[in-house]
DNA sequence: AATGAATGAGAGTTCATTCAT
DNA sequence: AATGAATGAACTCTCATTCAT
């Protein structure tokens, strides 16, 4: 047992090299450039190894994906303890814009590639994005009975809120904004969130 | 005359065809799994044909790219009439909206793609970008010299406007709505839109 | 009739125009490197028409193949009014490597190349090669007659002068003389040259 | 360990086939003409397969290449126990010959092709070159040394004498002795390299 | 469990050549 | 006489994937 729990322990950490690699490599190359060779190689193992612990590409994609949703909801979830709920609406932004930042892979693959949408695994991953969106929801709702934005649809509401900072995290990440000056881009984000953060409360 | 002239229409008639194949086979595979063949196949021509018409496949993409650019700028110049800046202001995210619905391949690659340019091209396409941008920031502009908006940075405002509309366009053209019920989901767009506005005109 | 002769004499120019272009182009490039389009360009003309005065892309290199032997067998002629044979014999070696520096395209195509041997044409452009051949026999033999190379075999003699002086060309042509101080090369050449014939005079 | 080294040796046999099927192909349709594809064909693998060997069409190039200077190396070096130098000078004649006459190839890409290279490896397989011009080189000297060449430079006289075997070598390659009888072409090339040594004793 | 070897399919691109006009 | 348009065949090379070992 000792030794089926190494074997065990063994094949976990190869499968969690391999998505290491994966991820890199998808990041660094696109999901198309990067091919099972390269992630092969980054690891120092055959191509073929990679398909002993994953069906295909594809699967290594979905397996990612769901890492993605994971930890989306962490981020999320950090937002909890905040009682008020327009505070608590503001943070959330900047968070989901922290996380689009800090993990752009995850970002892509979540709410911009094409590609892993077309999937059927898709359901199972959602468990989370779909539990990161109630988040969302929850504290709209939460901002209506405080007395904010009366007289909208709550729905259609949150769509706007989670459009707007997802529209700042892809021209972002997706470079689309070199009409802007390069050395304030970033800051220009930060600012284009607070003045949305600024005209929600006059709501 | 007459025949030169017929040969000189058939040959834009193909040139025509080339470009309308590859934007569909470019929206529906992606621009890289989009292969010369498929589209020679599409329009039942030989893969040589195309090359006869366009110097290699970026050179189609480039193409396309530009026509892109060109129909958004007639897109939102179609507003330039409206008096009053912040109605101008809203009908320019309907237009912006309406813009990417109508044309999901344009503003792909417009706005989403991860450009495979090495194309030094770029700079043309661009000026009608850039026009573009420039009547969306005379708009927010103009909207503060109204009294709107006060207190705000003229540039990050706009640039929040902006990621508004696209975050939206964005969302619905990569199918990242699924959360919401399928037969609501444009309809909930544009409610979400409308919510925006009227947030909008509070501040 | 008037009318007649332009057209045959235009013809006969652009005959002419594509052997040129051609020739520039084979030496430029290389035989298979150079392309029908390529020589067509030069010329400004279509590809099509190049078909219209040569068979195929072999038929050109057998064209310039034949001019190739009769500019040879010019310069091997004007060696024909040196009475004494052994002088002739000499100046023929440096006519014949004259005659590899200034035509290298020619020289390639008659010596060189394996490709145009392939063809079933080679005979009639023999014709100058053959009695260009002879020029160099029949001096020989009469070096011989005059008391030159006894005892030797007057057709393995020609050989072995013949190889000798082409073995020069082909090493200087083919770019095979690396192992000496590249300045020095030319003159190497013609050095060696002059040990042959110094050598030659001695037997 | 017995599997082990089966493999090894059946990888290495490949390559081996490999080699040979190129070498044959390079020279029966030139550098070129002869294709990956052609090549998998002669040894029945599929073209992918060649790219498990070698990196792409030029580093089979420069395998052969170097193999070529190796064999010739070999074939120079047989001649260093001749103590009498003019005696070794006449024996390299012969070996030169013989080289050219048992790898055609071989002799085609050391001193015939016009080299497709970009390739930085050659100075590697030079080597081999070099030593064996320098055994020349010494032989000549040695022979002057003996009283011989007097009044030559060496090395003016060492390509003199070195032209004149290549120009042989070459011409028969190359098939350019059609005008002396077909079934005396070998016999010829032996007395030519006959005529050349004792004239060159002469000197 | 891991892999070396192999491949079918396909990528973008170029070329000599043909033929209707 | 000249050509624009078209193409089939070929090129080098890469990739995801399989399978015997």
């Amino acid at each position: 047992m000792g030794i089926a729990d190494r074997k065990e322990r063994e094949k976990k950490e190869l499968r969690e090299k391999i998505i290491l690699a994966a991820s890199e490599l998808f990041l660094e190359h696109g999901l198309e450039k990067a091919s099972i060779r390269m992630i092969a190689d980054k690891i120092e193992y055959s191509p073929a190894t990679i398909y002993l612990h994953f069906k295909d590409k594809s699967e290594l994609f979905y397996v990612i994906m769901e890492r993605a949703f994971h930890k989306f909801f962490e981020y999320f979830s950090s937002v909890q303890h905040i009682k008020d709920p327009m505070e608590r609406l503001k943070v959330l932004g900047t968070v989901y814009l922290k996380f689009a930042v800090d993990n752009p892979l995850y970002y892509d693959l979540m709410f911009v590639l094409r590609k892993p949408m077309e999937n059927q695994h898709t359901d199972k991953s959602f468990e989370a994005g779909e539990r990161s969106h109630a988040i969302l929801t929850k504290t709209v709702e939460e901002c209506m009975s405080h007395g904010h934005f009366q007289g909208h649809d709550p729905m259609a509401l949150s769509l706007a809120i989670w459009s707007a900072v997802h529209g700042l995290a892809t021209l972002r990440l997706r470079n689309r904004l070199m009409m802007y000056p390069e050395d304030r881009q970033d800051e220009l984000v930060e600012q284009a969130l607070y003045a949305f953060n600024t005209i929600m409360e006059q709501a």
